[in-house]
DNA sequence: CGGGCGCTTGAGGCAGCTCAAGTCGTGTGG
DNA sequence: CCACACGACTTGAGCTGCCTCAAGCGCCCG
């Protein structure tokens, strides 16, 4: 049956708490001009909402590209390995986020995504997608925004990467946090951080033992306290200028 | 008039040689799909093609956002300013490649482009594509697939920012040229670069110097010649060999 | 022909890496 | 439930690759 008559079809649904109408992350993945109706018609997209455990595979590099993922909770790492065979992270992901829009391009992964805890997401199979962006041109609009938004991401990265020291980057990097992760939570300034010193060494270009150094001496001028993985923001005024 | 209606009472075109029909890096542009009669839709689509000397700007940071740009000819450097005011370099684009996609996301350019010789450009309104795809959906998918191809492309340059040395860098640089601006020329192995040493190290995250010293260095070792900003390559299995 | 910019090369310093040792926290098996 | 073991983290010491500063060359353009 195509989607097309589905559409046509479909009755008024039942309160369906899985539905993405219920989504408390909803906002972020369809952020705009996406009214009921449209909703109802992603929400026949989703094929499935599978649970991840901490170190479960969502994609492989080199797999067939067929969904995009949203995150509805938890926490995901995508990398890729260089040709010297290191792990070279590409990026961390948070509920409300969308992953793999990097494969359209050439219909294949090109990096490996990977649960950090347990995590819960929606897969969205590309070809509905394309198909359903026939008829109703918002959704192809949102996810050409979505992209758009990506690229600048990336290329902000790029632009700290090439000119930051490493406490900068590791104060930017928890400024990003701050603002992925706690704008969505009941806590103002404490997270724990779903990655290990080492993956965040990774991502940002640095040693372990760097990212340590420099979270301790933000501790010791009194900008963040450090827990284990509990990070508590002090003064969010000084992180932020750090960064500058 | 409407563009649809535009295109209807579309007469068969005298020979425009300015046309995309008969641009020689049309294939770089619009890769794949587009047949003979999108490309007269595509065609009425680019507004002007504006001829931009060393040292013009395409657009500003900040500007609107109104058109995507495909370079006939030259190269551009983007760049955005870090918030410590220096000029980050995002990427350097040649003949055949598309720029302007980062700015979709919120309809403001957020990097400065600049002409690094003489360039002549092709701008497309977004307005236009956005209404033409309605029609022709090939056109959408090609946009999903080169900004897709772009979000591949700037994780691959964070891979390689996050872990390679100096030497590393400038070879993968150099190899990446050799790709992008030799196989669209007769000469097989040596190209002019159109950017300075600054620009180069400023983009990769080294300085001056280090570049310098790091082509003196691939010099020694036989893999490739310099003569200012003429570079020819020696060896290059043993140049990408020093990228993996 | 002169001035300036782009580039090369050298010398010295330092940020961040590597290696190493020790602590702590967590999960696992007895 | 406790003990143990291993992985995660911190901190120290020494090393090195890249940066900064500096001087000098050469090419290009006015």
């Amino acid at each position: 049956m195509s989607l097309t008559k589905k559409i046509s079809q479909r009755v008024i649904p039942i309160k369906d708490f899985s539905s993405c109408a219920y989504c408390s992350v909803r906002r972020l993945c369809l952020p705009v001009s996406v009214d009921r109706e449209e909703i109802n018609i992603i929400d026949d997209l989703v094929a499935n909402r599978p649970s991840l455990n901490k170190s479960d595979y969502l994609f492989h590099a080199g797999d067939k590209f067929n969904s995009l993922y949203a995150i509805k909770s938890g926490a995901v790492k995508t990398y890729g390995s260089t040709k010297g065979g290191r792990e070279q992270i590409t990026g961390f992901h948070f509920s409300g986020e969308l992953i793999g829009l990097d494969a359209i391009g050439n219909n294949m992964h090109n990096c490996s995504a990977v649960a950090l805890e347990k995590t819960v997401i929606c897969a969205i199979p590309y070809k509905s997608i394309e198909e359903v962006s026939l008829h109703v041109p918002a959704i192809q609009q949102e996810i050409t925004r979505l992209m758009s938004r990506e690229i600048r991401n990336d290329e902000e990265m790029l632009m700290a990467m090439g000119s930051m020291r490493a406490e900068q980057r590791v104060a930017c990097f928890l400024f990003s946090l701050y603002r992925r992760l706690l704008l969505r939570s009941k806590e103002k300034y404490t997270f724990r951080l779903p990655m290990t010193r080492e993956e965040i060494g990774n991502y940002l270009g640095l040693s372990l033992e760097t990212v340590s150094r420099r979270m301790s001496s933000l501790h010791e001028d009194g900008i963040i306290d450090v827990e284990n993985r509990l990070i508590t923001l002090r003064d969010i005024d000084a992180l932020q200028a750090i960064c500058h």
